[in-house]
DNA sequence: TTATTGTGTGTAACGGGTTACATATTGTAT
DNA sequence: ATACAATATGTAACCCGTTACACACAATAA
């Protein structure tokens, strides 16, 4: 492999101009512009990363801390911050924690050591503290470390209600909810949000709200005894879409026919939810437009471009498709 | 940040020793290990891995370019790759190319820059020659580039030919395939293995192949055409999962009952057809597995261990779900 | 004419580890 | 007692771009 010296020799300059025509700094001479730039296509040269990372103590990485890539809410949005990564040339280290602290700190202080510009983690367990003794710019994705620490999420806690209160226009009676992890803060607001729709309500009791660890088989296994325990229930509000599957599932081993005897609606909008049979109405998150927005706002902190909303979050939207009975009270 | 000439004042020796002590090289008396160690844990110093790879010229980091994370087929794979890398600490960069071979060779260079030390690849277009000058070690994945370049992959073949002769041992009378695009080497080698199991029956026509193009809503679309015109097919063997959702979802469309009237059966085994209704029977292949040994073959790659197998293929396993309609001729 | 600014280029230090080589000391074999 | 290996540690070059600083020359201003 060439070096920039190799460069130089072959155009008889000195490094500092080879290096100047390579990053168009400083002032060079068109006549040596073009001698350099024809050396460097004589060698083949390209310029070595490493080298120039050591000096300006960065190497155009950033870095997106994630649960786990299989669980399928996680490839758009990786896809989507891949994507601008990508378009602004910065290379893509994708970290699944499980959820681990332990791993999530492994993670950041390895990548730290490479001098990775930035981070975007979606994590339950990392602290403002940790973050800020880390030094490097992190984004918090989907769920919101700290109100000081630029964020991207949507709103969990209106469309939650957005959800229940669409049950209700459609004639459920009696509305349970299955809830992610309460560490979980969206998974809170989501709660929270349903709540808030049906506390007052006069079919209302504790047990409708049922943990489902925001996982298929815990789902499908908590609606299915909240199934059993509540035959009365006829409509269910699950915390994402993955879970609402593992209910859709359970109902389907119960015999009870969705949406003729029960409703559902999720939340996220995955992919997923298209090829269920029935398939899923959900209250859809712009899942890219949250992952795109949160490698945006990394990059401009990154680079000291200021940005206007160091919190953002998107709205939701229902989609309909075929879980729920539509039809007035 | 603290430094190596940092640490070495501190504990009053030279950096070379600090260096014997970090790396376990060479002699280092006893005391002195302590003290240098002691020096590390006060000034909290940790390693510059970019000083480090310059130096070495390699960066512990390895690439994994794939298509688009976002079919389902991959997550689990990179997951696996993720893993291993993780283990062996080493960086995990993730590449979606959409097939585009420009896009491949944008990730190679760039990351070759960073000195990259291996790729993993999923690509239907890069050449051996692209891969031998760009001299990093690279293994192929799910498709074989060339059968002097380390890779991956499942029995497609044999696998094929076992899913066609499922369906005829439980009784399908007219079995159609919905072939992925010719140039990708599996759903080439996948549909050989039908034809070859077909090829001589008395009611086997050209028209039983059609063209999914490895993807959801075409699949659905040539499935419709091809049930349309040949109403007597009664098994159907797709070749890739996610196909088989769309054939799913025409069948139903059609008003066609799945399995009584019409047989499908998938392959990939990924976890989407779990959650069809019916669940999709699918010539199962060791996903995580592929991905894992792909990983592990790159690293010893790198590291320079020979392995006994280069060109490793892993078989595959029929997964019964409910997409067969179960009984013998 | 002299001072000042703009243009063009080179030298060398710097970023932070690694290691070849030199040197010194202790231990062991003869 | 002498020779040689093993142990222990330091100095400085090296990996390869970047840039501060110095210097040279041309053009414009005073």
């Amino acid at each position: 492999m060439a070096t920039i010296r190799d460069v130089a020799k072959q155009a008889g300059v000195s490094v500092a101009t080879v290096s100047r025509v390579l990053n168009s700094n400083g002032y060079v001479n068109e006549d040596t512009r073009v001698k350099v730039t024809e050396a460097i296509k004589e060698l083949n040269y390209l310029p070595n990363d490493v080298a120039r990372s050591l000096f300006k103590r960065r190497s155009k990485m950033i870095g997106l801390i994630l649960p786990d890539i299989t669980n399928p809410f996680f490839p758009e949005l990786a896809r989507a911050v891949e994507d601008v990564a990508n378009e602004t040339e910065y290379t893509f280290v994708l970290c699944n924690s499980d959820n681990q602290m332990e791993k999530e700190q492994q993670y950041l202080t390895a990548l730290k050591q490479k001098y990775i510009d930035g981070f975007i983690v979606v994590s339950s367990t990392l602290t403002t503290e940790q973050v800020h003794e880390l030094n490097v710019p992190v984004v918090a994705l989907d769920r919101i470390i700290s109100p000081h620490m630029p964020s991207v999420s949507v709103q969990n806690y209106e469309g939650a209600q957005e959800a229940v209160q669409y049950l209700i226009e459609n004639g459920c009676q009696k509305i349970a909810h299955i809830s992610g992890p309460d560490y979980v803060d969206n998974a809170h607001a989501r709660k929270q949000g349903y709540l808030d729709m049906v506390r007052d309500k006069d079919w209302y009791e504790d047990g409708l709200v049922v943990d489902g660890k925001y996982e298929l088989d815990p789902a499908k296994k908590a609606a299915t005894q909240l199934l059993e325990q509540h035959p009365d229930v006829d409509g269910i509000f699950v915390g994402n879409d993955l879970m609402a599957v593992g209910v859709l599932k359970a109902a389907e081993a119960l015999g009870i026919k969705v949406p003729e005897d029960l409703s559902i609606i999720g939340f996220d909008g995955i992919a997923l939810g298209e090829t269920t049979t029935p398939a899923l109405t959900t209250m859809g998150q712009p899942i890219y437009d949250v992952g795109s927005k949160a490698a945006e706002l990394l990059i401009n902190y990154i680079e000291g471009i200021p940005s206007v909303h160091s919190n953002h979050s998107f709205g939701v939207q229902i989609i309909e498709r075929e879980t729920v009975k539509k039809g007035g009270v």
